[in-house]
RNA sequence: GCCUGAGUAGCUCAGUGGUAGAGCAGCCGCCUUGUAAGCGGCAGGUCGGGGGUUCGAAUCCCUUCUCAGGCUCCA
């Protein structure tokens, strides 16, 4: 007789075509009511599934993770149900569970829209009343086959599929081919909730047809439905689009353009304070900034590649006589240019240029979302021409720029993405032993800096693979900051050179760099993260001083002056409002320090201070009050506290 | 670009074929204030733009612009 072992050690006799669901219950009675699958030997298997064979064996349920994925698959399974009975002659295309919910792409006999969400939830709501048996069944190809007639697409996965290892889950006249596992009934469903619909290609490929997607969120109880629902309220209180308008840092007009973010005076302020700093680390590490403006010749970006592999990014050309310009997509070409009006020895290098300059996309008009993808966007980019043996230090200093930086801003939640090609799509560049060599180059130097990373096909930029620091959003977008990339490629279309140590003439090895990736993108994940409320140093305004009564404006005005000779961003509220209102106006304002002056405080030469999100109010003298915040931005700002 | 929605005053939003509304912001007065909205008044609109249906359109239809969410987390 086989026997399983239990997580805690423990060994249970197995009875030939015992299942699973037995041994849950010989485990204990609410064990097995929680159970949604069961593992056997490091696999999820349902709790239908015989233990012939026996092994390490584990009850799956509802609140782990793994059963949170399968409870949320058998979701989208219910959900799909309810489609094809509303709106028969649908066809099912793939359905998986996700972060937090579900979604079903299918081809929908007629047309769903938002209202008719509630309607369909309400169908699920049937199945699971009606707590049908999902059941597995073992098929053969042939067999799915001819359930798929008409089908095209689960044909097309079919036709990948293993004979033999090929199931079919159903539940009352509700099937579908998949790998499970599923939870054993319909009756065993959590709260779930559809949430939106959306258009998605078939595999992801606008060539292909455009199926309907339904995203759903799912969980074990109502109670977390609910908490999941009010977070994500909660994250659209910290969205940039909403905080850049509350608090007055930019905006956009269909009167300028799609994608082309308007910065107010607050905005550009938060701009400025942002690539001041970047500029100041950059120096120190032996970077020199340049300015190469924002046309260039086109016949540039036929020499570097780009208006072959990137020609459908950029803006379409501006015709003088023979002369065609483009907007600058990238600064490279233009460095690399700089590069070459000068000859250069191994001695000149690594060389290093940077430059905060504004580059135009023309990215596809569905993509434009926020701060976070536009089309006018300014990169903290820079190029470094080092030899083949400085790439690694190299990459090193960029990393440790890039780390500094975000440390200061106090980002941990990021992963690192090693990009590199798809050697199936045309968009690279063909060089395959130029490829190798500067992906090896990206993972030695991602592995000498004990950096975990993972690597991604197909996002690689068309001259190389990059290493890419991804961050969120509130809704759970990820966005790239940060890359460093290698390129063996462009500066030898572009004629860069240099004298090696033994008088021969090489080609230098191009590292393309940018610590925050583009002002706007990061931007939009620093307000986010700071919910708006920014650290001292960077606030666009750091204190407001606001009077008692209009007799005290003089006083205030003295305030401000004396603290804006020190340096600091400071404001006087001389509205015609109460002095409750100033307070509440720029409290929500997420000024850091609103300070108080009234006759008091006029007599004493003091501010009263009220700092951001506390209550409590202190009498305190200007220039003390000048020194506490002068200690608050020190200790804030990782580069002063070197 | 494509799919599904949305677009009404500076902002947030009501208004489903019959005289365009509210709150906040703005402007003008009054109040001169001690830690998150003082009081009163006034003004503000080509209902995103264009076309159509209708006696009559913010409302229905077409078109266009902009915005939001999504477009392999793979049975």
């Amino acid at each position: 007789m086989a026997a399983v072992r239990l997580p805690d050690g423990r060994e249970l006799l197995v009875e030939p075509g015992e299942k699973a669901r037995d041994v849950a219950e010989k485990i204990g009675q609410r064990l097995a009511r929680d159970a949604v699958v069961a593992k056997l030997n490091g696999k999820l298997v349902d709790l239908d599934a015989p233990l012939d064979g026996g092994g390490e064996f584990e009850v799956v349920t509802k609140g782990s993770a793994e059963g949170l994925e399968v409870l949320r698959h058998s979701t989208a399974h219910a959900m799909a149900q309810a489609i094809l009975e509303m709106y028969p002659g649908s066809k099912l295309t793939i359905g998986p569970p996700i972060e937090n919910g579900f979604y079903y792409d299918m081809e929908v006999a007629g047309r769903i829209t938002d209202e008719d969400l509630p309607r369909i939830e309400e169908k699920m709501r049937e199945v699971v009343e009606r707590d049908l048996p999902i059941e597995r069944q073992q098929v053969t190809k042939a067999e799915v086959e001819s359930l798929y007639e008409g089908n095209q697409y689960k044909q097309e996965i079919i036709c990948d599929l293993e004979e033999g290892d090929i199931t079919v889950y159903r539940q009352g006249e509700f099937f579908d081919l998949c790998r499970g596992p599923h939870v054993p009934s319909t009756g065993r469903l959590g709260a779930f909730k559809l949430q939106n619909i959306a258009g998605a290609y078939w595999r992801g490929d606008e060539r292909n047809q455009m199926l309907t997607r339904i995203y759903g969120t799912a969980w074990p109880t109502e109670k977390e439905l609910k908490a999941y629902l009010r977070r994500l309220e909660e994250a659209k209180a910290r969205d940039h689009r909403k905080i850049g308008r509350d608090l007055k840092l930019f905006t956009f007009s269909p009167d300028v353009g799609a994608g082309i973010p308007l910065f107010l005076p607050r905005g550009e302020a938060l701009r400025h304070l942002m690539e001041g700093y970047v500029r100041e680390v950059q120096e120190r590490h032996g970077y020199q900034h340049v300015w190469t403006g924002n046309l260039a010749n086109e016949a540039l970006y036929a020499k570097s590649g780009h208006l072959e592999h990137y020609l459908d990014d950029m803006f379409p050309p501006m015709v003088d006589g023979e002369t065609r310009y483009r907007l600058k997509p990238m600064n490279c070409p233009s460095h690399m240019t700089l590069y070459n009006t000068e000859a250069h020895s191994y001695r000149d290098l690594p060389l290093r240029y940077a430059e905060f300059a504004t580059l135009y996309r023309y990215e596809k008009s569905g993509v434009l979302t926020g701060l976070t993808r536009v089309r006018a966007l300014t990169q903290d980019d820079a190029h470094v021409f080092c030899t083949e043996d400085q790439v690694q230090e190299e990459f090193g200093r960029a990393l440790e720029i890039i780390r500094e930086v975000l440390d200061t801003y106090g980002f941990e939640d990021y992963k690192v993405r090693l990009s590199l090609r798809d050697p199936d799509s045309g968009k690279f560049v063909a060089d395959d032993e130029k490829w190798a060599r500067a992906e090896r180059a990206l993972r030695d130097a991602l592995d000498a800096a004990g950096i975990a990373y993972e690597p991604v096909a197909g996002e690689a930029a068309f001259y190389g693979p990059k290493a890419d620091f991804m961050a969120r959003d509130v809704l759970g977008r990820e966005w790239q900051l940060s890359t460093i990339q290698v390129d063996f490629i462009q500066p030898g279309r572009l004629g860069c050179e240099y004298i090696g140590e033994d008088g021969n003439s090489h080609t230098p090895v191009l590292l393309h760099r940018a610590v925050t990736g583009t002002t706007e993108r990061f931007m939009a994940v620093l307000i986010e993260q700071y919910g708006g409320a920014f650290p001292l140093w960077l606030s666009p305004v750091q204190a407001v001083v606001i009077p008692v009564a209009d007799r005290h404006l003089e006083y205030a005005y003295k305030v401000r002056e004396a603290l804006s000779a020190e340096g600091f961003r400071v404001e006087v509220d001389d509205a015609l409002s109460s002095m409750q209102k100033k307070i509440r106006e720029n409290a929500r304002q997420k000024i850091p320090y609103l300070l108080i002056v009234g006759d008091a405080e006029a007599e004493e030469g003091t501010v009263n201070v009220r700092q951001r999100g506390k209550k409590v109010q202190e009498a305190v003298e200007i220039e003390e009050f000048a020194g506490r915040m002068r200690e608050e931005i020190a200790s804030c700002d990782s580069y002063r506290r070197r």
